[in-house]
RNA sequence: GGGCCCGUAGCUCAACGGUCAGAGCAGACCGCUCAUAACGGUUUGGUUGCAGGUUCGAAUCCUGCCGGGCCUACCA
């Protein structure tokens, strides 16, 4: 039995995400977890909320709350509609852990006795109004290149030049509007990826299979310019993992955390940890995926995130767990995505443009969601969501294809047969074929789920719906019945169990659609190993129900209602 | 400025050097009547952004141009 370590990037604590972040990281990651439970393989599918950083802190005092009560509560929502979402984390964890905190300044340890850590002087702008250095972004003032009076101290949105916040004419706290700035020097700690940057080239070089999207990304970063930078690991702030190298205290760094960038990825781990704790078990019970000493020699790790995270998982979290020196596992597979756009733009987060997690939740169940953002993954490229498309797909694939189908034969057979498999009948050339068609299909669709291509496993998994509705027509058990009932028992008996056989293999992607088909069925069971043993797994005389219509018809009013009710400023 | 990705039927996408460039949806026609007016079959539709080049052969490789998107290291 294979093992499977499976991570979806960590949403950031601040606010409700929207579509765009879930079919990036969350939704595939749940898919792929799903398929290989299903497939019997012993999966470990950790995710966690990010929770440090300014944002962070700006967005509890708006609130008026403790930055840690603000993020309790938020992972709370967040938890909440991972749930609704039907994300089977085995732990949805949080940053802010004992256990991150613990694990973080170990590695930080780890790597300062390796000689990769080391502390830098820079000069930062400090607000004396807001009490604390601010972040290049959070600093505003006119740009002194194309006089836009808005522009942020690490670039100008008007004319795009990248600035440095000292460029800035009549320079102003962004969170305070004070002007009261100045200059500070402060002390930092920087992670030395460059004395890396052999060792992940190297490594980069070797994934041949990886998404273009994953490895070019991290090439870039590794070749551009003057090759892979240092990067600041450290922040002057309150909120965070306070800086220590191991357990001992870390002199001239007092009062400083770690930066977002240097603990998330850690708590991939320590989520593992977290996990091994609520459920009761042992140290050794989570090293086993995460120790190469202590049995994750066989676990095979993927993680999965959208394009903006590629950097972190391809240099920053490997520079880490590579140059600790100790027998992390090291990730084998990163799938990234693209973006999804939104009717024409971008989602934007804080225009309230496009469809958040809570919203989309009130609107429709998760399933519809689902079905439409994975079988629509922008994994070539961006792609975009439009209610034309999103109605048309659902309708189709979700109501017409697979919904009928269910209620079509199960309603066939209540009314001839009544409520238990008809006896009578043997296959023909009809079954053998659609046996053989069903092998193939079947085939193709594990190795579609296996390479993770999400968009054309959708289409074979759609495929495998279809042939039911063809293989019905041909055999048109409602003819056959009137001269032939025995032969129409077969025909049934097939269907009946064609709807069972689409509940295990629907799993992955709409969930409590197949539930509810393997409850009409008494049950799913597990994964076919032959097709034709599979269809014959519900014998004569076995009861079944006609399960409530599994999906519903967006109506062109709720379309209309929608896309106008989304179009921008959320309320 | 630099880099990367993309541009294929009305729409969403496949094909990544080799039989007439495919599929789903939409459209048209036919069939079926078990079913959520659902299903099945047939079919219309493309000088593969443009212009050159390499090759026996190019959507696929190269060059240039046009158009769209992303990244560029202190937003995570």
């Amino acid at each position: 039995m294979a093992r499977h370590l499976i991570t979806s990037a960590l949403p950031y604590i601040n606010g409700i995400k929207h579509l765009g972040n879930l079919v990036g990281s969350q939704l595939p990651a749940d898919l792929y977890a799903r398929y290989q439970r299903g497939r019997g393989n012993e999966v470990l599918f950790l995710c966690a909320t990010d929770e440090h950083g300014t944002p962070a802190e700006l967005a509890a005092a708006k609130t008026g709350e403790a930055v840690a009560d603000y993020c309790a509560r938020m992972h709370g929502v967040q938890a909440e509609l991972a749930e609704g979402f039907r994300l089977s984390f085995d732990h949805y964890g949080r940053s802010s852990s004992a256990r991150n905190h613990q694990l973080t300044q170990h590695f930080a340890g780890k790597l300062a006795e390796a000689g990769l850590i080391e502390e830098v002087s820079e000069r930062q702008v400090y607000s004396n109004a807001d009490g604390r250095f601010l972040p290049d972004r959070y600093i505003e003032g006119t740009c002194p290149n194309c006089g836009y009076d808005r522009a942020r101290g690490d670039q100008c949105e008007n004319c795009t030049k990248q600035l440095d916040p000292t460029d800035l004419i009549d320079p102003r706290s962004a969170i305070s509007g004070s002007t009261d700035l100045e200059v500070r020097e402060t002390k930092h700690l920087f992670l030395k990826q460059s004395a890396m940057r052999g060792q992940l080239n190297d490594w980069i070089d070797a994934q041949t299979d990886w998404p273009i999207l994953t490895t070019s990304i991290a090439k870039k970063w590794l070749n551009d310019g003057d090759g892979l930078q240092d990067r600041g690991i450290t922040r002057d702030l309150d909120w965070g993992v306070p800086v220590k190298r191991g357990d001992a205290d870390w002199p001239g760094m007092e009062g400083k955390v770690f930066y977002v960038w240097f603990d998330a990825p850690i708590e991939y781990i320590a989520a593992a940890g977290e996990w091994a704790d609520a459920k009761g078990l042992g140290e050794a019970d989570w090293q086993r995926w995460w120790r190469t000493d202590e049995g994750a020699d066989d676990v095979r790790y993927t993680q999965f995130m959208g394009k903006d995270n590629v950097p972190f998982h391809t240099l920053g979290f490997p520079t880490t767990i590579m140059g600790s020196g100790e027998p992390w596992k090291l990730v084998d597979y990163i799938k990234s995505f693209n973006y999804l756009n939104y009717d024409g733009g971008q989602f934007s987060t804080s225009q309230g443009r496009g469809v958040f997690m809570d919203q989309a939740l009130e609107v429709l169940p998760a399933d519809y969601w689902r079905w439409w953002l994975l079988s629509h993954a922008p994994e070539s490229g961006d792609s975009e969501f439009t209610w034309e498309n999103f109605q048309q797909s659902v309708n189709k694939d979700l109501a017409d294809v697979l919904g009928n189908f269910a209620s079509r034969v199960t309603k066939f057979c209540r009314s001839k047969f009544g409520e238990t498999l008809p006896e009578g009948g043997a296959y023909g050339p009809r079954e053998e074929a659609l046996v053989a068609d069903l092998t193939a299909r079947l085939a193709r669709y594990e190795q579609l789920m296996d390479a993770i291509e999400v968009r054309k496993a959708a289409a074979e998994l759609r495929g495998i719906w279809a042939a039911g509705n063809e293989y019905l027509q041909s055999a048109a058990p409602w003819s056959t019945f009137k001269e032939d009932p025995e032969t129409a028992a077969m025909q049934v008996r097939l269907g009946l169990n064609l709807v069972r056989l689409y509940a295990v293999l629907s799993q992955p992607f709409i969930p409590d659609a197949a539930a509810k088909m393997a409850d009409a069925m008494g049950g799913a069971g597990a994964w076919p190993e032959d097709v034709a043993a599979a269809l014959s797994a519900l014998a004569p005389g076995a009861p079944f129900t006609v399960p409530e219509n599994l999906f519903r018809k967006i109506t062109d009013e709720e379309r209309a209602d929608w896309q106008s009710r989304f179009a921008g400023r959320r309320g």
